[in-house]
RNA sequence: GGUUCCGUGGCCGAGUGGCUAGGCAGAGGUCUGCAAAACCUUUUACAGCAGUUCGAAUCUGCUCGGGACCUCCA
């Protein structure tokens, strides 16, 4: 097995991967913000350390993932201040913010489970460990770190800057920082530009706010996944996960708190995966080019011209490296959508292909290596900083050999049983366990097979007496209703659903 | 303006010096009652210009074009 290679952003390295606990990974990836509907953008992330993390326990390692629920703090449920403004009575037909993250959680669960993630070790919430927060705020006060203005509390950039490397994982110049930052709000009560809130007085209106040593506030933005990670993973762990976007500022803050707090860097190995592009252009709020995922799901959006499933979904962000940007488009998910099908079918037959019980030696040499030269392939490039792209692409070239050999355009003995035997337990590790793809009709009962099995036997008799007017019948109404049967070869039907 | 990344064939995308990426679409063929699927074969590349090199999509410079971050952001 080749070691482990990732890059690393903090170094912008490709360095091997060592735990600092050998056998042990602990993993931080940021998790969703809980006041609104998760976009195809945030499918990204939570499908990329899925893999990451299903490949880590793939090689062996025992790992603690956490991914935070963000539901604390910095936001409003969107829309609901400029309705407040017009109706008083408005507020009391409004959720408790409670309710509404715990709303906007729950649906976020729902997807993770449609996209087929393992759940994270821990799943932190942000209003669960506010004590936390303010031990760490507390802490950082203390080393001299930070300062209180008017109930906030922020934190020195400059003081920090002088010996520590700020701006090293985002490759900032601290100094243009305080020139170059704009106007926000509560400028003023900052010592520079650059500070960061790390506790905010809440104004009157705020949905959100808990007691302090510094009155009644809410926590800033960062100070969250610094506390939740030091809690559970350690003052120094191994992997810092989330997207590009979150390079600047959410992490260069999140290492400068917890390095003061910890006295060290809080993760070795900082992981970041990079956009989901409309037309070239980053997907997001700024330019209201989001495409839900309930909308992907059901194919309600003008951009969409038809419905995607979590794993046409799951299977298109695979194929392309992690740090690299992925544009949607109609076309590259119709693509996606077919080449996953092809790759499942052909996996199915795998599974269904019979291996000879005793040792055999394989008829066809050159075909027999060249697949083993494929399977050991897909482990160096998963062990190449995760290139899940490359996987695809050997899985796919099996394809044919697999087919072929299920059509008896290839016999079995072509390949050794020992290489078979491999082939199917490559095939299994990678999509199921690695890639984490499953059927995308997963959750179909037995009746409806047992239906489609006698409609199968029905129209094998029409055939046989030549009633082609029947057979084509039953096989085009099934076509409309979205079932495909395949006659195959050796006379048997398969089917498929679209 | 500062920092930084990218520009690959109809579409999406691998690929960092020489070896077929891959998927989808297109074309031809095999198979089939007809289809579909499958299998075989196959067309269209590396933004432009100059340079380094025996050799560059891959390195260097310039030009053009696009993006990301600098503010909430996955």
């Amino acid at each position: 097995m080749s070691e482990l290679k990732v890059l690393n952003s903090y170094t912008r390295q490709k360095e091997v991967f060592t735990p600092i606990t050998p056998g042990h990974v602990g993993m931080y990836v940021c998790g969703p913000t809980v006041s609104g509907e998760s976009h195809l953008g945030h499918a990204r992330p939570f499908i990329t350390f899925d893999v990451i993390y299903r490949y880590l326990l793939h090689l062996g390692y025992k790992v603690r993932y956490v991914r935070n629920i963000t539901d604390a703090g910095h936001f409003e449920e969107e829309g609901r201040a400029a309705e407040d403004k017009i109706s008083s009575k408005a507020v009391l037909e409004k959720l408790e913010p409670m309710e509404l993250v715990q709303k906007y959680t729950n649906l976020f669960h729902w997807a993770m489970l449609q996209f087929n993630n393992l759940e994270p070790s821990i799943e932190p919430t942000a209003t669960g460990h506010i004590v936390e927060q303010i031990e760490m705020i507390k802490a950082i006060i203390e080393a001299g770190y930070a300062y209180e203005v008017n109930g906030s509390v922020y934190f020195d950039i400059k003081k920090y800057s002088e010996n520590y490397p700020y701006g090293k994982l985002s490759g900032r110049v601290l100094d243009e920082q305080l020139e170059t930052s704009r106007e926000l709000e509560g400028q003023d009560e900052k010592r520079n530009k650059a500070d960061f809130a790390l506790w905010k007085a809440a104004p009157p209106e705020h949905i959100m706010r808990w007691v302090s040593p510094w009155g009644e506030g809410f926590p800033g933005w960062h100070i969250e996944c610094s506390a939740m990670a030091t809690k559970y993973l350690g003052g120094q762990f191994d992997i810092h996960g989330g997207g590009m976007d979150l390079q600047f500022p959410h992490h260069e803050s999140e290492i400068a708190q917890s390095t003061i707090c910890n006295k060290e860097t809080p993760a070795r190995y900082w992981l970041h995966n990079n956009m989901i592009t409309v037309n070239g252009k980053k997907m997001g709020k700024s330019y209201n080019n989001q495409i839900k995922l309930t909308e992907m799901f059901a194919g309600t959006h003008p951009l969409l011209e038809q419905a995607y499933g979590p794993m046409t979904i799951r299977f298109f962000i695979l194929q392309t490296h992690y740090r690299s940007t992925l544009d949607f488009g109609n076309e590259a998910l119709q693509a996606a959508e077919k080449g996953f099908k092809r790759l499942w079918e052909a996996y199915e037959n795998l599974q269904k292909l019979d291996v000879p019980e005793q040792d055999s030696n394989a008829a066809d040499e050159a075909l027999n290596s060249k697949v083993n030269d494929l399977l050991s392939g897909m482990d160096e490039f998963m062990s190449d900083d995760f290139n899940t792209a490359k996987v695809l692409a050997n899985l796919f070239e099996l394809v044919p050999v697999i087919n072929s050999i299920k059509d008896k355009h290839i016999a079995v003995s072509a390949l050794s049983n020992a290489t078979l035997n491999r082939l199917k337990k490559y095939f299994k590790e990678y999509i199921e366990n690695i890639l984490g793809l499953r059927s995308e009709n997963a959750g179909d009962n037995g009746r409806l097979d047992g239906v489609l099995d006698l409609l199968i036997d029905i129209r094998k008799d029409a055939r046989t007496k030549k009633d082609y007017a029947t057979s084509d019948k039953i096989r085009n109404q099934l076509q409309e209703l979205g079932i495909l049967l395949k006659d195959e070869k050796d006379g048997s039907v398969g089917y498929s659903f679209q």
